[in-house]
DNA sequence: TTTTTGCACTGTCCCGGGACGAGTGCTAGC
DNA sequence: GCTAGCACTCGTCCCGGGACAGTGCAAAAA
């Protein structure tokens, strides 16, 4: 029986006892995967309670919503209330272990280019929680143009390299109104590293285009050729197209709950399709902090049954992604959070240390 | 019964009922998946025979290792041979349908870059056979240097920008030995692409260490820095890293035969891993020209049940590259064989418009 | 009042047996 | 050389019973 039996979000409502009970019934079912009955609970709580009190108070917890039974003689199992419950109030987070951490701390420093950086925070966070590890990659606003180089490869087609933001590397190949030569190209480079380094890319397309704009009749030839290249050169490209990296997926079919051909396949094709995840972690980068997502409170059918763990990582400050963990609702919650944690901070660090 | 006993795979061995009845059998067991009896088998056949004829037949076509039993009342299913002897033998590939090959044309043409055209011919292939697609990328094993140019990040970091065959971006970062400004690093630039455009950067790089050696006192500053920076700079990378396209993975999780969790998990890790399709696809490639693998004959065992169907794509009369499917051993032969290979006509096609 | 004990009830899982059907091999007959 | 008939063999499906685990409820004990 509880003292109080309001809703059970609201501070503690639940006596001692029941949350005693309540937590070891989770995570004996995190452990197991097998609804948990009264027996089994008297004996693991630790509380020296026959089992028919037990049930008197899981009872109650069903009355609650925190937990059902898949039927009427098999234990019972913690429903999505039951496990916010649970990871609101009752939680008691594990230290991460220290070659875990090492092992993180390694593999997350000097590595080559951003791109594998993040690659390795997506498979670490697979391999480390043995579930399916996400990283959404930092959404560039702004790029700053710190040099941009035209090459000729044929009378029609321009090769446009530039390069943002510190030493990141695009390109594209546009088409001119005008044959140039590479002189000309080479010309139009150089006034446009003289004039726009270290400035926003699409900023000074936008103030180019409106001094053409005003100043057509006076402008020279040269100028001319340089704003129309900017124009075309230095359009937003690769908008977050493919901004998300997935990694072990197949462990996920491990987990019995998910063994389901249909269920799997429709998280598989979410995992490729990218928009859905994408929407729910965009959330998560806006929410600032660790967030938790259960069942189905993500807003997505296919997110049924499945737990989502993100953290933003930062950089100076400032919150440029989210990685996390996607898995079955059973997961082990008190080991996996730190493990997000850590990994959002030291990927921060490593993009940090490369300023 | 049979005229000629020999092993079926020279020449034509069986006589003209026994090939129509074993042809039947396998067209009808790749539709339903289900082993055949006699009674189906005689009815659909064509032939005016009685189940017991048919009987007989099968009895013959197993002793000859073509069918097998699951157990013995359930009628036949091809063997590995039995595949091997239908499509080298009996098969009649139909032609591709005219809204299939439209639609194949349209998306492999007026594609964006290299990457995004064989993007574009994985998930093609996928999703007009209903089995996964893979592509191999062109391994580039000559990388003639166009452009090169290099930018000062940092006093110890260098970001070198090469454009090789034609309009590719290759980009990297090294660390010189001795800091070098900007204006140093202009000079270098200019003089290796004076010296280098048009060859091969491996072997211009050889050359220059060579040159080094024999005349290290009699060059001047400059081209002692030239030396070293295209010692570190025009190494080989991105050596095959990644150069296998997969696409359409869960296609496969609708055929009954590889529903094992098991098996589907291996055949996934095999698809992450990619070294052991690779080296599949590899003796594709030599081989020239479309190439089955059926079940175990790729040599793998991930690939047990598995068929994989392969042509070479080409370009200026080279083959660059590998395209094809993975499916189980029960597939629609007949469609998808021409499939593949009018895919990968026009995937050359397209390279070779782009010249 | 709270906890425990005892008991009846209700589901699942795991057999073992029987009916059924599909398919086979064999033999005799056309 | 082909076919019809027949006995036989498996495998699958379906059922019913027993073991089992867990429940709810009521009555007894603390």
């Amino acid at each position: 029986m509880l003292r109080d039996t309001g809703p059970p979000a609201s501070g503690s409502v639940l006596n001692e006892r029941a949350q005693c009970l309540f937590r070891t019934l989770v995570q004996r079912y995190i452990g197991s995967g097998q609804p948990v009955g009264s027996r089994t609970l008297s004996r693991d709580s630790g509380l020296d309670l026959s089992p028919a009190t037990v049930r008197n108070v899981m009872a109650d917890l069903e009355d609650l919503g925190l937990l059902s039974s898949p039927h009427v003689s098999a234990g019972r199992v913690p429903t999505v209330q039951g496990y916010r419950f649970f990871v609101n109030s009752l939680l008691r987070v594990a230290p991460v272990e220290d070659d875990e951490f090492e092992r993180l701390r390694q593999q997350l420093r000097n590595k080559g280019g951003r791109e594998s950086l993040m690659d390795a925070a997506t498979s670490l966070l697979s391999e480390v929680t043995h579930l399916a590890g996400v990283v959404t990659l930092p959404k560039q606003e702004r790029l700053i143009l710190r040099h941009v180089e035209f090459l000729s490869l044929s009378p029609e087609r321009v090769l446009v390299i530039l390069v943002v933001n510190g030493s990141e590397v695009q390109n594209r190949i546009i088409h001119p109104a005008r044959p140039c030569s590479q002189a000309t190209l080479q010309q139009v480079g150089n006034y446009l590293n003289e004039v726009c380094a270290g400035r926003d890319l699409l900023e000074v397309r936008e103030s180019l285009l409106a001094e053409l704009k005003e100043h057509r009749s006076t402008l020279n030839e040269l100028m001319l050729t340089a704003v129309e290249m900017a124009d075309k050169a230095f359009v937003k490209e690769r908008e977050g197209e493919d901004a998300l990296l997935v990694s072990g997926q197949t462990n996920l079919m491990e987990y019995g709950e998910l063994a389901d051909m249909d269920k799997l396949r429709d998280l598989f094709e979410a995992f490729r399709e990218k928009t859905e995840l994408l929407s729910v972690l965009d959330q998560c980068l806006r929410a600032d902090g660790l967030q938790i997502f259960i069942g189905e409170e993500a807003g997505f059918e296919v997110l049924d049954g499945c737990s989502v763990i993100t953290a933003p990582y930062e950089c100076e400050g400032e919150a440029l992604g989210v990685l996390g963990v996607i898995g079955p609702t059973r997961m082990a919650y008190d080991r996996v959070i730190p493990i997000v944690d850590v990994t959002a901070r030291l990927l921060g660090a490593a993009l940090n240390q490369r300023h």
